[in-house]
DNA sequence: AAGAGGCCCTGATAGC
DNA sequence: TGCTATCAGGGCCTCT
């Protein structure tokens, strides 16, 4: 699920729900995440007040009244639940994104508040809960990370003097982390939609007019996205209730052999495996 | 130093 | 129906 788009749903779910809010109990069924949860984790959690809830890339930060900070991720699989308090029971609340049925396993860590419950599920476990002791920590935790799309320090020349002595094709650097941070697999093909750049062209031979169409498309894709909420595929079985719904405005990704939803646009979208990881571009409008 | 590839893990789906 | 293979929104580590 979580590109940076859908990790800040979840954020501004999170920030209505749970600020300013005091965690009475944690439950922890499985420790083995991604990154092995501590042994104090409950311990360092409890009676902690919620200060802020932030974002950096697709990770969220819990803010705790006691200086500490708690970092997670939500992996491939990972999805945040929120549930309110009704007479005696905890029930889905389905207005939040992500939120819909709870799954019946997987449901590795529950943060329990006065009235409302987050869970954290995540079948393929490729997520993780960190704490970060104090700020200077955090940051360190976070440095060797690029800018965001939206941050001034994407820019021209930053792009350009990154992709100095680069070999690698333009869609492998959107989804590198360490040169800008938050764009994962749709995203990148999305972006590279918009851009009219055949995601296979190394990035030495990027022109200054394309690199300028990358910094704008980045960020109005993923704008976009939090505008409608995100994106959810694939979603979970038996489940109903708030989905993202920026899926319907893909315009290349999982549409192989469709038309090109560029009007005038004869072109077919392809599939073809980069390092691994499906993209999806037109044959006609990005052949270049 | 940059880049390719493997690996962590479960579940859905396609193909036989 | 039931097997096996493949694929999935991420990121870290190792090897060359």
């Amino acid at each position: 699920m979580p590109e940076l788009p859908e990790v800040e749903v979840v954020r501004q779910s999170l920030d209505k729900k749970i600020r300013r809010k005091t965690v009475k109990k944690i439950i922890v069924r499985n420790r083995n995440l991604r990154i092995k949860l501590p042994k104090n984790f409950a311990s360092i959690m409890k009676n902690q007040k919620i200060i802020k809830i932030d974002r950096f890339s697709k990770y969220i930060i819990l803010h705790l009244s006691g200086g500490k900070f708690c970092l997670f991720h939500l992996g491939m699989s990972g999805t945040i639940h929120i549930l309110l308090k009704k007479k005696k029971n905890f029930i889905t609340n389905s207005s939040f994104y992500n939120t819909p049925i709870l799954p019946k396993k997987h449901n590795h860590i529950e943060i329990i508040f006065k009235d409302i419950k987050v869970i954290y599920n995540d079948p393929r476990r490729f997520g993780f809960f960190q704490i970060l002791d104090n700020s200077f920590l955090l940051k360190k935790r976070l440095s060797h990370f690029g800018p965001e799309p939206f941050q001034s320090k994407f820019n021209l020349n930053y792009i350009s003097s990154f992709f100095k002595k680069k070999q690698k094709n333009i869609k492998n650097f959107l989804l590198d982390q360490n040169f800008v941070s938050g764009i994962g697999n749709i995203y990148a093909s999305e972006i590279l939609f918009f851009c009219k750049i055949n995601p296979i062209k190394e990035v030495h031979l990027l022109q200054k007019k394309e690199l300028k169409k990358i910094i704008i498309n980045s960020r109005r894709v993923l704008v976009n996205a939090i505008k409608k909420g995100g994106s959810t595929i694939r979603d979970f079985k038996n489940t109903s209730g708030k989905k993202g719904n920026f899926q319907k405005d893909f315009k290349v990704y999982d549409r192989e052999g469709l038309r090109c939803k560029r009007k005038s646009c004869e072109g077919i979208i392809l599939k073809k495996v980069i390092t691994n990881r499906s993209t999806f571009f037109c044959n006609y409008c990005q052949k270049n």
